[in-house]
DNA sequence: TGCGAACCGGAGGCACCCCTCCACTAATGT
DNA sequence: ACATTAGTGGAGGGGTGCCTCCGGTTCGCA
């Protein structure tokens, strides 16, 4: 990914690029992408000016949240790559789960064109496409669907609304075993 | 559901009324229920004034124009009743998703919380729940998932985005496989 | 300690939306 | 034909958000 978001130099400036950083971390959270930026500059006590000139954009300031969340599914999915192939996928499957609960752009990523969304899903796809082949060649997985029915299918489930956490499981995984070869 | 939109009466009100109705159906499609009202005036090709006194507020817009749409899918449940119970529920289904597919609003009546959004969502209940108990107790769907569960799974994966048609049917294809018995 | 560069933050211009209010227009019934 | 009155529509006041610009502040090196 490597993604340079130019970190300031001076002390304050500093202070200032981490508060807005957290600032954006919880309003789009809360908001989605669609937070309003005016509200992270007061979430972070900073001048809305503070927040153009190190973000000059929304997608730079986008970019410098979700990426390093987005790095994580990756580690996620190498920490579970010598379990077997159905228990790996799954396992992942809760990570992006759980992910996707509060920051919901990583879902947002797998709809909207442009170029920064087109590279956190690439890395997604690289974390997670080689856990779902290996349950497919090892039969658990039907072989007429791709990942990327998954994790449509994923993703549009959590980002529904339930009456509690356990429905939410529960539907996951009915639409789970209709994937099960 | 008998909601009393009071109809006016002189000729120019009738068709300005209408006008809104169909601006409103268009806006609501492409914005969701948050579409500005501003916007629906200026497709109608009428002042906002007129909007606001034939719809005072927001939910009398919405309810005007998607009750009606909501009444189809009963009539739909109740056309499907003599076929077999899993055909009978997934042709309703398959209503129900291209419904959504153009009325967003229909699935957002299954989140919020109002008035209106309840009523909606009873309508839609007693339409499906029918279909869906039938189906169950013919052995064809898993004991354990409830009507609830379904709309929220199939409302679920239809408002999320898809390469093509042909994946989103293929997605709730497999989804709804892994909820029969 | 002092000074220049780096940095701050909010005012201001623009755009959109919400909703109210009321001077005006035209459909209707006689 | 015309008075009556239902109906019109948009200006206007209040909000919020986007982004730019620049006078003022503060850091940190010498």
């Amino acid at each position: 990914m490597a993604v340079a978001v130019r970190r300031p130099q001076r002390a304050d400036a500093r202070r200032n690029f981490e508060a807005l950083l957290a600032a954006a971390r919880e309003a789009f959270a809360e908001n989605g992408t669609e937070a309003s930026l005016e509200d992270v500059a007061r979430r972070a006590g900073v001048g809305i000016g503070t927040l153009y000139r190190n973000f000059p954009t929304r997608q730079d300031l986008f970019e410098a949240v979700y990426v390093e969340e987005i790095d994580q599914l990756s580690q996620v999915a190498a920490a579970v790559a010598d379990r077997p192939p159905w228990e790996a996928l799954t396992t992942w499957l809760e990570q992006f789960v759980s992910y996707a609960k509060t920051k919901r752009a990583v879902i947002e990523a797998l709809n909207r064109e442009s170029e920064m969304f087109r590279s956190c899903r690439a890395t997604m796809y690289e974390a997670g496409e080689p856990l779902f082949q290996r349950a497919q060649a090892a039969g658990e997985v039907r072989a007429d669907a791709s990942f990327d029915d998954l994790l449509r299918l994923v993703s549009g489930l959590t980002s529904g609304t339930y009456v509690d956490e356990e429905q939410r499981d529960r539907v996951l995984g009915f639409a789970l075993s209709g994937l099960k070869a």
